[in-house]
DNA sequence: GGTCATCCCGTTGACGCCCATAGTGCCCCA
DNA sequence: TGGGGCACTATGGGCGTCAACGGGATGACC
């Protein structure tokens, strides 16, 4: 239905560092009874991954399934909860722009909105471009190659 | 929902040794109906464990569950008791350094909060950053080794 | 007397809450 | 069919509250 993010957006940062989150977006969240968001860095690449608090549910239970006194545990432990955040909206739908999400991000005066399926990134904005453009370059060579790859 | 320590912060240590500890982990310390807070170093890393007293209680426990004849159960009650300490916040929720807690870390002036789930820690900042880059890297290995998706 | 913990207060900047406005697409109706 | 108005989004800004932080005053203990 219409619960997938999709599409994408680009909004300015103001004066007093908040953006709007693109209606669309907001209204996905807001409709599973959530006034705010989770973002965590992406792994791969300088984006943050963002979704509603329930994207931290399905990471808890991730973790579960690892031995606790195994490394790999602490690993996802430390990013999902050190490298993640909630961003409160507010009632006009804002967030206001950390300090972590300019360092992932290199974001400074506007914001990129992408969906992603069951959550959404957010990127600044030439950096996206410039990935944008690689992913495609990619996808046509593996076409030109005639691999089939998800 | 909102009682797991998330995110992370750095505060400033003023000249009386005293640091702020992040009003959202206070809070969820004091809902518990705590004014201090149980500290215990970390086993493999220059930080420390933190929470509120029944943290120390979910390791009394594990403890219990150890044959008491078991070198093991020794060692974690050693660690558990010997090595931890009871941090009080003073009314602003404030918290002060302890030498204990310089000699684990390193902290000199600035302190790193990092919000771990059920627990948070505490970094020098600069120690934090390079161990979140090793967790990081860590992780992006796994991932392309196919261990583990998000 | 000196050191240290505790209590209490003031300042400052960040953030939440509220309202205002401009731009835009859409619908309805003349 | 074209224009007016409604609905909604993105954006700007005022203002009160609160967190982080600095520092004085008091009392206990060595």
């Amino acid at each position: 239905m219409m619960d997938r993010f999709l599409s994408s957006a680009t909004n300015r940062i103001d004066a007093k560092g908040r953006v709007s989150v693109p209606a669309h977006f907001r209204a996905i969240v807001q409709k599973r009874g959530y006034d705010q968001l989770y973002a965590v860095r992406s792994l791969e690449t300088p984006s943050l991954d963002v979704g509603g608090p329930d994207l931290l549910d399905g990471f808890a239970k991730r973790i579960e399934q690892e031995d606790p006194f195994l490394q790999t545990a602490d690993d996802m432990s430390f990013l999902y909860y050190g490298d993640g955040a909630f961003l409160k909206l507010d009632q006009d739908g804002r967030i206001t722009v950390t300090e972590l999400m300019r360092e992932q991000t290199g974001i400074t005066t506007d914001i990129a909105f992408v969906g992603r399926g069951h959550f959404f990134q957010i990127w600044e904005p030439e950096r996206l471009a410039a990935h944008a453009a690689q992913v495609r370059e990619r996808l046509r060579q593996l076409r030109a190659r005639g691999g089939a790859q998800p």
